[in-house]
DNA sequence: CTGAAAGCGCTAACAC
DNA sequence: GTGTTAGCGCTTTCAG
């Protein structure tokens, strides 16, 4: 900056002016540090800058499972596109599930003094506990919690309603009179799994239907999982006549074997997919609107980085219930 | 820090010192340090470090054309992984296929001084020019092209055979008989396009089978437009007795078409996707492994920026024919 | 092994 | 309108 200064004539802090377009500058001045810039290759130095100026780095940090999985894509490119309209980066950082590198990453994001935090908790046994935020928070670092609340802290969530979705969703096999209906879940240690199970639970009991804990499988972790379930649960003496999946990755499986079998078990599951219309099977799918989640949530990020104090809010998105399938 | 100093009764410099793991620290002082940081708590600001030090923001920076496209998510869940081993956080901007945008967002990423720079270029027409970048790479902040020729600036390059694949694939459906094959693509434009359409042509030009411009369909967007055509070309009198789709997005509408139509064209389709192996038609996919694709190139790029000053060098990964599809 | 001083690149606060 | 001075929080350099 000192030599543009001297290329152009002026002193560093016109430099920083024109720099900056700060108003009040001649033109003529103007013009001529532009120049200097562009015949010195000048790029003005982010971080240092934004280490005078205090905070603003234009920069907010996303704390996730993983970018790969496409929910948590979603949510990246949303939050993606809201922070661009501020001119705004966004750093992604996976916790994959771990509690211990989940808060290893958001200290390092808070060391980087980031903006803001968007966090989607690690959903391991017992959950994350947040309450070491609570410094950081206090200090001007806001956090905004995604999907699942945060642990031992006071802050903004936003959420889906699982169980509401989930006890709609199964009312559904009950009013079409099933009775035995199979719930296959991922891992009941993550908190959406639990509402999911929960909201299942409240339409069979609502409906005096039996609750049969043998046809709950906890720790179906991906596709091949659920067929061999799938499989075992159809081959027992008294087979569900219903699957409720609790996520897509599981519905894959349940699919795949339903489809194979050319059974005729009624099929709900959790969570949309792309293709989900093109799936051989008919199913009813619980479908949330995962822009809209990860949009809320960025939006109050930005308004406590603009200084919003007011008392935190959580906010729950319904969900809607979608026909899918080939019939 | 000046607080710890204080607090500690030691010297601002002994606290960087413990801050940073540095050695020939007395473990009592070190002691004191780390009593005082927690009392405090005191974090360390790795801008204003960094500022100090030169380089080695431990950041990098990705630039894609979105994130929610499963494609581009898989290579920055790629980056972000191979990026964590080396306690590097990952940038990521979405260019949305605009160069001007695109030239912006480097600009930026190379202003907050970026280790190094990882991109997949905007494809749109007449492909962007990143000859502004050599100051940038000249100064210091390495760049590796991703999936796409960088324009204007020999630079690292990790790319697919588009050509050799596409020509693989219509090499079978020439083997089967197929003479007439319809050629869908979304943008001529983009590099990648332009080379799997050479690869069918080569295919073609080498059976010495005739080339119908007719049947080769540009600018087909999304599965809606991809229906339209398929349903166009099959209503001709002398309908095409194959379907190329040269992308993954036209390959679903292309899919839903035929399955419609209880169609028995062969369906060839470039790009593999989550789900293919439940689609309700027989296709044949050209599979290349993405994560590979990314790794290559994050390696590549922290090579360089260990230092590595050889000749820039282009890699080209292999595709493969896999059978998809319910038969 | 530890500390004092200088300064990374920039901007806030003020004087001119 | 423009320049000067100080200093953000840290690390480098070099003296003890």
């Amino acid at each position: 900056m000192a030599d543009v200064a001297a290329r152009a004539g002026v002193s560093l802090k016109t430099v920083s002016r024109v720099v900056n377009d700060a108003p009040y500058v001649q033109p003529e001045l103007a013009e001529r540090v532009l120049a200097a810039v562009a015949e010195l290759g000048f790029r003005r130095n982010h971080l240092a800058s934004s280490l005078r100026s205090g905070q603003a780095t234009a920069t907010i940090g996303l704390l996730i499972e993983e970018i790969a999985n496409p929910f948590y894509a979603t949510i990246a490119g949303t939050a993606a596109e809201i922070a661009r309209q501020r001119d705004t980066m966004l750093i992604i950082a996976s916790s994959e599930e771990d509690p211990v590198r989940e808060q290893q990453l958001l200290r390092d994001l808070c060391a980087r003094r980031v903006d803001g935090l968007l966090i989607v908790p690690a959903g391991s046994p017992g959950g994350s506990d947040h309450s070491f935020l609570r410094a950081e928070v206090e200090l001007g670092t806001p956090a905004v919690f995604l999907d699942r609340p945060a642990g031992n802290l006071r802050a903004d969530t936003v959420l889906l309603d699982n169980r509401g979705g989930a006890r709609e969703g199964v009312r559904g096999l009950v009013a079409a009179s099933h009775r035995r209906i199979a719930v296959l879940l991922d891992s009941i240690g993550v908190h959406t799994m639990r509402e999911r199970l929960d909201g299942a639970q409240d339409a069979l009991v609502e409906a005096g239907a039996p609750y049969d804990e043998r046809l709950v499988r906890d720790g179906v972790r991906d596709p091949a999982a659920a067929r061999r379930v799938v499989a075992e649960l159809l081959e027992r003496p008294d087979p569900p006549t219903a699957f409720f999946s609790l996520n897509n990755r599981i519905t894959l499986g349940v699919v795949e074997e339903l489809y194979r079998r050319r059974s005729d078990a009624a099929l709900l599951a959790f969570d949309d997919f792309e293709l989900a219309r093109l799936v051989p099977y008919p199913l009813t799918v619980i479908a949330y609107d995962t822009r809209a989640m990860a949009r809320t949530a960025t939006e109050l990020l930005f308004r406590r980085i603009d200084g919003d104090r007011s008392w935190p809010r959580t906010v729950t998105l319904p969900t809607e219930l979608v026909e899918r399938g080939l019939r």
